[in-house]
DNA sequence: AAGATGATCAACCGCTCAGGC
DNA sequence: TGCCTGAGCGGTTGATCATCT
């Protein structure tokens, strides 16, 4: 009706209309949005009663910080798949793709932007895989050193590929490996399915040196911080030494 | 205390794709 | 075959909150 439409609504929900979408699917079921939005007596498109379900109303969405397992976890997927949320959601019950997505932009930019580097770039993609997973690893673990965290991703990190990758239950079984990294995807499903060997995450052979942005002795020296944020500003500036 | 700035995240927009007719 | 509709995805925006000066 062209009246409904003049007065669809935007912006925030209001709890009313949480409630109203709530009920309608408990009663229901989600689907066809456009005419749910209708059915349910609200003035919105069914696009927006889609993303609000999705996103904040079901009731297995998680909300809270993400926890160091799950950075790792999107740093290794993100470095495998790029931008493609959804995909990468698959592997974070309860997180949304937006979330996710958002997490990226806000910390996972900013560190790139802290570096004065494209977070798409490769220098970027070397800081991330050589210096922040193993990080995350470690603290992850619990403490040690950083060289025995670092080896333990490396060496027994099997390789996944794009064609192999596909989230299924089927394919779960073939998780079996002592990595870290796949020890982490076996907490979660649908959980990729993996190929041994002596391999990167990324899928390449690890290297048998560090790139040559990170050799040099002074990173060897760096104290790494024990606060909350895994980057500080000694941190920054030592790396944007090497760009 | 107040304004400026930055970070976060919910929501929107534009686009693509699949399926039905 | 082409059109329409529903669904989903990724990029972007804007409101809100926190922190800084």
């Amino acid at each position: 009706m062209e009246v409904q439409e003049l007065e669809l609504r935007s912006g925030p929900w209001t709890r009313e209309e949480d409630r109203a979408l709530m009920n309608y699917i408990a009663v229901n079921g989600e689907g066809k949005w456009n005419s749910l939005a209708r059915r349910a007596g609200l003035r919105r498109t069914g696009k927006s009663c889609r993303l609000r379900w999705l996103n904040y109303l079901r009731p297995d969405v998680r909300r809270g910080n993400i926890t160091p397992e799950e950075q790792l976890l999107i740093l290794e997927l993100h470095s495998r798949w790029g931008n493609r949320w959804s995909k990468i959601a698959q592997y974070f019950p309860g997180r949304t793709d937006n979330e996710i997505k958002n997490y990226w932009r806000t910390r996972v930019q900013r560190h790139a932007k802290q570096l004065e580097c494209d977070a798409g770039s490769q220098q970027f993609r070397d800081v991330v895989r050589y210096l922040w997973m193993p990080r995350l690893l470690e603290r992850i673990g619990g403490g040690g050193s950083r060289t025995s965290a670092a080896a333990e991703f490396g060496i027994a990190t099997p390789a996944i590929t794009e064609t192999e990758a596909k989230p299924s239950p089927e394919n779960s079984t073939a998780a079996a490996s002592s990595s870290s990294v796949d020890s982490l995807s076996a907490q979660f499903s649908p959980q990729p399915p993996v190929s041994g060997g002596l391999m990167h995450p990324g899928g390449e052979l690890w290297p048998e040196s560090l790139p040559k942005a990170f050799d040099f002795p002074d990173l060897e020296q760096m104290v790494w911080p024990a606060g909350e944020d895994l980057w500080s500003a000694d941190d920054i500036w030592l790396l944007q030494q090497q760009f």
